[in-house]
Parts: C-alpha cells; structure tokens; sequence
DNA sequence: CAACATACGTTCGTTACCGAACATTGATTT
DNA sequence: AAATCAATGTTCGGTAACGAACGTATGTTG
C-alpha cells in the first residue's frame, strides 16, 4: 500500500559507519507494525531486533491483575530488543506498538555478529541502552512524584519528538494503559489540556496546538529525558 | 581498622575469568565505604567504578523541589557506574552508600581496556547491566501500583539479599527518601510489619525476624527482579 | 545528671486518585 | 434512518498518601 520508507529515518540505522551499512542493507527486512501488534512477550526470546521508522513501540510490564504501566517508549531514534545484544535474550516486558507505522527488522544472529565485532556498532547501541535506561529511571520518579496532568505532557511531548507532524492516533483508554492509570483520569487532564488550548482530541486522535505549552506544563522528567537523548546520541546525520 | 574483605565476595569480581583477575588484582583499591558517601553526582565524570564487599548503594534521583527517588540498588552482586562501559560517562542520578561497608575500586581507563577487549567481561558486565535495568523497570511499575507497606517489605528484601545477616542499620528518615514517600508513612508500614512479627526495629536497627512472611507481604516486584538477577548472573562460583 | 539531638509516634484536615456505575456523543454499519 | 458500538463525559463514595504540626522516647554529650 503505501511506499516503503527510507530505513535510515531511524536514526541509530542513519549512524551506521558505511561499511556496516552496505553488510546490513541487504538483511533489513521491511515490516508493517500495525497499532497493537506484540513485538515480544515477557520471557519469550528474541528472533530480530526492530528500527522503527515511523511507528511508536511502548516496553510495558503488565502485572498479575492485568493492570499495566509502560516502562519506556522507542520510535525512530531506537531500537527494540536490546536485551539481545545485552545478554538476556528476554525481558520481563512487553513489547507493544502503540502508534502504528513501519520498521526494519534484522536477524538476531546478524545483530550479535556485527555487535561481537566491537568497534563502532557495539559503542552506538550500548549509547542508545543508556538513553534508554534514562528513560526508564525517570519514568520511576515519574509515577512516583507527579500528577497525571503532568505525566500527560510528558507521555504527549515524548510520543511527539517521535513522529513527524502533531497529530496522534490515540484514545484515552489506551493512554491510560501507559501511563497505568484510570481511563476517566486521563479524560479529566485531557479535558484540562484542551481547555487550557494546547491540545485538540476527538474520537482517539489528538493535535498537539501548543507545544511549548505542554512543555511548560509538564514536570522536570521531560527535559531530563530528551537532554540525555541528545546528550548521548547527537544528529549528526540528515538525510 | 577492620581487616580487608576478600575482593571476590563481590559476585562480579568472582566470575572473572582466572586470567583477567590476575591481571585487575593489582589495580583493585580497597576503599572505605561510609553511610552518605556520594560516589557520583548526576552529570559528574566518573574517575573509578566500585564493586561494594559489604556495602549497598542507592541510585537515586534528587529532583528540583528535593524530593526523591530510588531507582535501584546495588551491592555485592554488582558494579557502580556502568554508565562509564555503556558510553554516556554520566548518568543523571546519584550513587549514595546506603548501608556502610567496604569495596574495591577500579580505575575507569582499567575498566575500559578490558571491555574494549571483549569477550567475557563484556558479556558479564552487560548481562549485570541487563539485571540493573529489570531492577530499575520493575521500580517504575512498584511506584505506580502498589503501597509503601508492600514497597517497604521489598526494599528491606533486596536490602537483606545484599547483606549478610538479618539486621539492617536503617531509620525511617532514610527508608522514606529512598522510597520517595514521607517519612510518616514508613512509620506506619514499619509499625504494621513489626505488629505481625515480620521485623523489629529500634532506633536505626532493623531486625528481619521472619523473611518468608515479608515475601509473602509484599508485591510480586521483587520475585521478578530476583528471578531476572538469578537467571542472568548465576552463582558459579563460591570462595 | 542535665541538656540535647535524634529517631519514632500520633493526629488532623486535605487531596489525588481509585472503583464503579451510568450518560452522552460521534462514527459505523445495515 | 435506525441500530450499534466505540470513545468520551460525569458523578459519587471510598481510600491511600500528603503536609504540617506536635508529642514521646532513647540515645549521646557536656
């Protein structure tokens, strides 16, 4: 249906050394990643690693009682799978799509051989695990420290800085799934949101009207996070 | 004052392969680790990591308005600092001893020549890294869904895993900061667990009287960190 | 031993969030 | 157009944790 996309809109593909990327370009196989679709389950293993071209993936744990709280969120500037080349070979969580779209996919062993190289590869993916772990840490603080209305901003600005435009296919139902909170909890800041004029949302889609405003609004955890993301893994490269 | 403690009561310094022992053995600094002491600062370089003997350390994240937030904990099964191998150099968080002791330390450049080999110190250091980040994961899902009375009993368990006996020198002040709650409410959880005979506790001494039944109190967040620590990093090795 | 600081205990009003039930609105189907 | 369903809105009682203030005990020090 619609055209392939360019595999270096990711951005951890977009920094391979050339070398590497001409090894890899033949291997990366194009996959859908429609909204829902499990990447992987708590314990199982891993057969590939997943760049996310356009789509969102949430890491979220989901507990005995069925409730759920996400961990962390990788879009295009990551990868999906590190415990593979980590040593695991499995998580505790779950994989999800939460915004659909298109990824790449590469074998598991061609990812462990190219990592067990060293060099280059090694060094961008365990910067990219360290982005992650950051992520992970402050979404601790988070769900310890802050309101809803804030954790809101801060799961809005992240879903954001992951997609291209200002529009966000997603109902309140599944936000509250992230976030581990009531669904009527997120209808309330939503409505707050929107009164205050920085979003728009109707029937599951949502346009961001005032980003900065969201910024202003979230708690400290947003910054923390996207800094460290800059920090340890800069654009050098454009297309 | 007291005498050394063998290097390889830490489980990651007994894993060593014979021949990379031998070789950190030399560079290994024993060092004092007192209650308080800040082994690094959110954005600080790190000049060593440290593998505690019998000490434990708190990751924590110190906001903006002061208050506070464990994010994981880490003793004799573990390192401080794998921000240095994993390449950001810094973390946003700070390392604070949290039950005094002592521990070894190595120099960052000794540490990075032999990941920079590869190999099996790699893969032992990133498999303890893939535990850290259940630990830290499994932190955020407890922060969302359950109570301080079940968070305590958690704490004091992976608190006790990392120690040899059963008795924690602890106050409440310092439990409350660690948890990110009042201190007030870790007096009331403390009160609840020593009514039912699970501890017992006075003035900065907690004594587990029953650990199964702490087990049984709390949530399902430590078995799956203590599984994910047991199945990456086995016990192969005693002294 | 008196003085003091530290650690723990208790209370009270407030608030954010929960759980549940139910109402409304917009999209989709027939 | 009617029927249906998914998404959002609203209400209400309940509760865990908060913020603040103050009381009590157990060490430690002069």
């Amino acid at each position: 249906m619609a055209t392939s996309p360019d595999p270096r809109m990711n951005h951890l593909l977009a920094a391979l050394p050339e070398a590497v990327w001409l090894r890899w370009q033949p291997q990366l196989e194009l996959v859908e990643m429609p909204l829902g679709q499990v990447l992987y389950e708590p314990g199982g293993t891993l057969s590939h690693v997943y760049f996310p071209s356009n789509a969102i993936v949430s890491l979220l744990y989901v507990m005995e009682n069925g409730a759920s709280a996400e961990i962390a969120v990788v879009g295009n500037e990551g990868i999906v799978g590190v415990s593979l080349f980590m040593g695991g070979g499995s998580t505790p969580s779950r994989a999800v799509v939460q915004s659909g779209g298109q990824g790449y996919r590469l074998k598991a062993h061609a990812l462990n051989a190219e990592f067990d190289r060293g060099g280059p590869v090694l060094h961008l993916l365990l910067r990219y695990t360290q982005a992650l772990i950051t992520q992970m840490s402050q979404t601790a603080v988070c769900n310890r420290h802050h309101s809803v209305d804030q954790q809101l901003c801060r799961w809005l600005l992240l879903s954001l800085d992951r997609l291209n435009g200002a529009e966000l296919v997603m109902t309140q139902e599944l936000i509250a799934n992230m976030l581990g909170v009531r669904r009527e909890g997120v209808t309330e800041a939503a409505h707050a949101l929107q009164q205050h004029g920085l979003i728009r949302y109707a029937r599951g889609h949502i346009s961001v009207l005032d980003r900065m405003g969201l910024e202003k609004r979230t708690c400290e955890c947003y910054a923390v996070v996207k800094k460290e993301y800059d920090r340890l893994l800069p654009d050098k490269l454009a297309a």
